[in-house]
DNA sequence: CGCCGCTTTGACATTGCTCAAAGGATGTGG
DNA sequence: CCACATCCTTTGAGCAATGTCAAAGCGGCG
């Protein structure tokens, strides 16, 4: 009944864990890297091969601060994440959402210093892979530099989409916005079975600082879209109603995603 | 006394230049990579190589629309670039603004059909560079590879605190804001100067529609810091008065530039 | 000279915010 | 198994920031 949410495994992975953990723990990541930038057997066993470390997170710990010089990247196995960014006022933005198979922060490959937080957005287990792991590998292997290349770039794509969505539309706009995103993604292209119930990771105050709004303001936009039959809703537990219509209301194409 | 415009070469580039017009044209990207890659003779001859296009174009003109799937990357050599994207009601967003040298759609090296458009902000010099020179160079020339990926992921950065800029800050900050990250790249880090006078390339509604306000509403928050002593202005010539008190107003860090 | 695009001003409308408090879940310790 | 704390969600009333609409200035350019 609990579509979206991957619960974190029962036994838990223990901190440099052994090595067909290990092989689990890289598994959603060769998937993606698969779809997006086809990797030969090499290239697969070259990823296969990064020394990774595991860690289990409860909701709303750090993963990474602004400022911090991390030496490792981490690579979401379970559960979601979020990364976030502070005004001087104290007054926080959510810039993206991350699900299993995200790698949170590919660009320290190339980046010094974190310019955001990353945090868990629920129970969350992550692969900690040391950047010297990965630089090694992009010299070997270029069609893995080429697909991590390419997901940094969509990585970028969506950031675009979201300071329009910030920017230029509505409230209710953008929350819709946001949730066809979401089921969208958690497809993998193609919005799989839009009509199953699901429940979202995350707070209507974490989808407030998501699209910029207060979370009184999101919950009664959220209230409107279900009133227009639009969404069914109990605490975070969802249903979409009428997919097309939603996409729709909330303006959304899904070829910034770049999925194909 | 205008510092910021470069403006387009008297003797207008033919399209299909010669080579010695190629050379200054590639000459600011070189500088650029140079700057945040550190290139060796070869990444640099490799770089000099490439056969470009040179094309003039006028204030407004598109250089690139959403949907497009373009075979070639845009350099800017002269003058000034926005990228853009539409909601379905129309309203646009600004999502980026670009100088001499920056590569304004290197994603399409990876992606298919471009997610936005691209215009051109003033009159503009643009050398159109080969996808496939910029890939054969890729493979040959690491370090080149390296150079254009960080640039991305900077790239990422800036959309980042443009999310945060247009997500959490208040009208008067996020013109302050933008106005620091102008004068900041302008100066290639370290804000070169900040008391000189200097002339935006762009309008008030385009200022708008970065910020994500209305011209009407960015007119005023112009005049409300000239009235607080922040900045100097008669039309689109600008000049700080207090730099120093527009970044604190602002909440201006430079971090996110990562120009080090 | 006269058009055109940009900037500026004013009056008013509205979206979304603030503050405050109540209602529900869920979990914990006694 | 209850009592209570905590975290989220929900509701209400009033307010502030920003948008809308309309028109007038003002510079530059053909």
């Amino acid at each position: 009944m609990d579509q979206q949410t991957v619960r974190p495994a029962r036994t838990p992975a223990r901190p440099g864990g052994s090595s067909d953990r290990t092989g689990d723990a890289l598994a959603p990541l060769l998937e993606k890297l698969q779809r997006i930038g086809q990797l030969s057997d090499d290239d697969g066993a070259a990823v296969r091969a990064w020394p990774v470390r595991l860690q289990n997170a409860r909701a709303g710990s750090y993963l990474l601060r602004e400022g911090q010089q991390p030496r490792e990247c981490c690579l979401i196995v379970e559960g979601h994440a979020f990364r976030s960014k502070l005004t001087g006022l104290g007054n926080r933005q959510i810039v993206s959402f991350h699900m299993p198979g995200d790698i949170v922060d590919l660009q320290h490959l190339e980046l010094r210093g974190a310019d955001h937080n990353v945090q868990a957005l629920d129970e969350i287990v992550v692969a900690w892979i040391p950047l010297d792991a990965i630089r090694a590998t992009l010299e070997a292997q270029p069609a893995v530099a080429r697909a991590l290349w390419r997901d940094s770039l969509i990585d970028g794509s969506i950031f675009r989409e979201w300071i329009l969505n910030v920017g230029r539309r509505d409230a209710r706009m953008r929350i819709a916005h946001l949730l066809c995103e979401l089921i969208y993604r958690r497809g993998g292209g193609r919005a799989a079975h839009p009509q199953q119930r699901f429940a979202l990771p995350m707070s209507q105050e974490q989808i407030a600082d998501a699209t910029a709004l207060t979370p009184v303001h999101v919950n009664r936009m959220l209230q409107h879209l279900e009133a227009e039959k639009l969404i069914e809703r109990e605490r975070r537990n969802f249903r979409i109603r009428d997919w097309a219509a939603l996409c729709s209301v909330a303006d959304f194409d899904p070829a910034y995603l770049h999925l194909e």
